[in-house]
DNA sequence: CACAAGATGAGAATGCTTTGCATTTCCTTG
DNA sequence: CAAGGAAATGCAAAGCATTCTCATCTTGTG
């Protein structure tokens, strides 16, 4: 019998020792997986073990990440960072995560089942990512895209500044 | 006499011949170019000819560019890539540019002065760069930063999504 | 269970951006 | 106006995230 590996966290720190279980799929499909799965399909593309693996560590963090964060989570799998780089894009294109910010040079994601659309705030001293509800902002910018036709895909709020803390260690430095 | 090149351009167009003047220093020095001078004074740096040059040539364009495009741009005048990529986050810092989109592996920039705060609509497809004001959303974000504690510095509102255009060609595709 | 289309891993390649270093430019002080 | 030290520059050589190549392996189908 051909059984994959799936996970289905919902507590990050437990992921590593999950990832040794190894339970039949039928099973386990989360929503996020059929989603997946459907939208591969649409376009003649397979759900293949990477790509679950891949999905489910994305998922299973709560916070920010990048190619190489999931391809370390993901070490001793047999799952190449190459493979990261290419299912990155399809996650997106599905609906399933979103590019959050771009800092240091490096793209980092984040998921977005029930996660609410959100402003990142980004503190350009401590580099904290703080987020906040954009609920408020949403109208307004629908409205935009209605009058310029445009179909939306992705809204990024991106601020940078300095944070309360950061701001106030400022005010007195090296003293 | 010591003098140097300065550009003090309205019209992008005219932007190589008119990099052949050589003007007095202090006969041309524009709002921007004190701005950048006292900036860097502060931090007990120079305003150099290369730097004048970058800034000037920024401002000349009314369009976004890249480090690649203001090279391209002083060519001829000796001012080395490196120096650019140097530059521009001195510009950034001084906050006279800022960082408008990534897109393609670049990152394209744009300068502020008179250049009131604004969303970009990027076209997956087409790659076209919409600008729209954003003054209504801003008393709504200036509002969020007060209960934060954040010292705002940049706002970069960035939607994607399809253009108008591309919109109606997907929808009637190879036929 | 074979087959064709897709997908993968490993590592090479790409291309923007940064850095090291010897040289030049800048500004201040006599 | 010359000297001197700090900064800046150009050039070429990395760095580094991301993409690509290609031989091999998986996947779902008939």
């Amino acid at each position: 019998m051909q059984s994959i590996l799936i996970l289905c966290l919902t507590d990050p720190y437990s992921l590593k020792s999950l990832l040794q279980m190894n339970l039949n799929k039928d099973n386990t499909m989360q929503d996020y997986e059929l989603q997946f799965k459907k939208f591969l399909l649409k376009r003649g593309l397979k759900l293949t073990r990477s790509r679950s693996l891949i999905l489910n560590a994305s998922f299973a963090l709560h916070e920010h990440f990048d190619a190489e964060k999931l391809h370390s989570i993901l070490k001793g799998m047999n799952v190449s960072l190459a493979t990261v780089y290419r299912t990155l894009p399809l996650l997106v294109d599905a609906g399933l995560i979103q590019l959050a910010v771009r800092s240091d040079g490096r793209d980092r994601y984040e998921h977005i089942l029930g996660h609410p659309k959100h402003a990142h705030w980004l503190c350009e001293n401590c580099k904290t990512v703080t987020e906040t509800n954009i609920s408020s902002l949403l109208p307004l910018i629908e409205q935009e895209a209605k009058a310029l036709n445009f179909t939306l895909d992705q809204i990024t709020i991106n601020i940078s500044g300095t944070c309360w803390k950061c701001s106030n260690s400022e005010a007195n430095p090296q003293s």
